[in-house]
DNA sequence: GTCTATAGAGAGATAGAC
DNA sequence: GTCTATCTCTCTATAGAC
């Protein structure tokens, strides 16, 4: 998949920082070809369609959200702060000069009523990476009750990324706080270890 | 604003039914028309663009929110089921015929990296309503920390209305037993009236 | 006040030269 | 493998008849 110059690599950044700030359809293809410096007959030769190009920077921003997070986790010492890194890895991805205004995949199912198939794919994953890694951290923390404390996690998260299209309201990511009061909430009633 | 006939209820229906289930930039005009059965001239004499339109479409529905927010508020009995009853009216509101893919005003500002004034002023009054309401229906449950909890709220609403967005993902829509958790939390540490 | 027809701009994708 | 130039389609908005 892609082209096998550096072609790749610039159109991939433009597509990312263009695509996912400015909202991709509002996006010509146009303007991220012009970012990248690259001609519109190089990136179809790599790419079949705008929607492509658009999968492939999910794909490659979802690898390089699971690497932030895994190294958020692994600087945090205690089960319960493993457990809100998620929300350390939040505001470091969010702190990168290609950061998305939101999010990039709610973003994308947001613009698609009925996504393509690679687009779908990439949110899908997103959110099933999300709910399966938030249950597998939550287990030492919470353990039968993981599942049910992973699913109200994913909606923090979610809730702490719309929250960024809500203004500039303080900037109070509160996330994290309810985050902890969810957890603070369980935690005596089924914990593993203890 | 608007125009004096009928043709004015038909299009802020059709626009609501395709704008905020299909997306505004991937609804054509014409499609608006077509399902109101009014011309372009006709539309264009009583709004001066489509995103006239969308902002129309998107007073509309505030005033239909506030009124079924309200219903469900006077429907509930104690203080807190009246701040949680936010969450009644989400479902009622979702369950309407023209209920949105996710949400109106999220998904307005997120197809908007910088958008018109008239289409910002709307999604901005959705905020500001939603974070004053739930401070006022908070402060007889917890007191002094009612505008601490009412953005704690705000962020959980959004992350519902998100979750919307993540697929068919068992529909558990988390939100209000969140949000019970965080008033129990901070329920005794500075009520009024008890 | 409403329609048909169309102007004018901008988009995605491709052809053919180098 | 990359560029310039362009084809074709779609969309918003308007002009002019009834």
């Amino acid at each position: 998949m892609g082209i096998r110059t550096s072609s790749e690599q610039k159109l991939l950044d433009a597509a990312d920082e263009l695509f996912f700030t400015q909202g991709i359809a509002a996006t010509p293809i146009d303007a991220v070809l012009a970012r990248a410096g690259v001609s519109a007959a190089t990136m179809y030769r790599g790419y079949a369609s705008k929607e492509a190009l658009v999968a492939a920077a999910l794909q490659r921003r979802h690898r390089d959200w699971i690497e932030v997070w895994d190294a958020a986790i692994d600087r945090a010492t205690t089960p319960e702060s493993r457990l809100l890194a998620v929300f350390d890895a939040l505001d470091q991805f969010r702190s990168r000069p290609d950061g998305a205004r939101w999010c990039a995949f709610l973003g994308s199912a947001a613009e698609y009523a009925d996504p393509p198939d690679e687009i779908g794919r990439a949110v899908a994953l997103d959110t099933t990476t999300l709910r399966d890694r938030l249950r597998r951290l939550a287990e030492p923390v919470v353990g039968d009750e993981a599942t049910a404390l992973a699913e109200q996690l994913l909606l923090v998260v979610s809730g702490d990324l719309a929250m960024r299209l809500r203004g500039t309201g303080r900037g109070s990511p509160a996330g994290r706080s309810i985050a902890s009061a969810l957890i603070r909430a369980r935690e005596g009633s089924a914990p593993v270890g203890r």
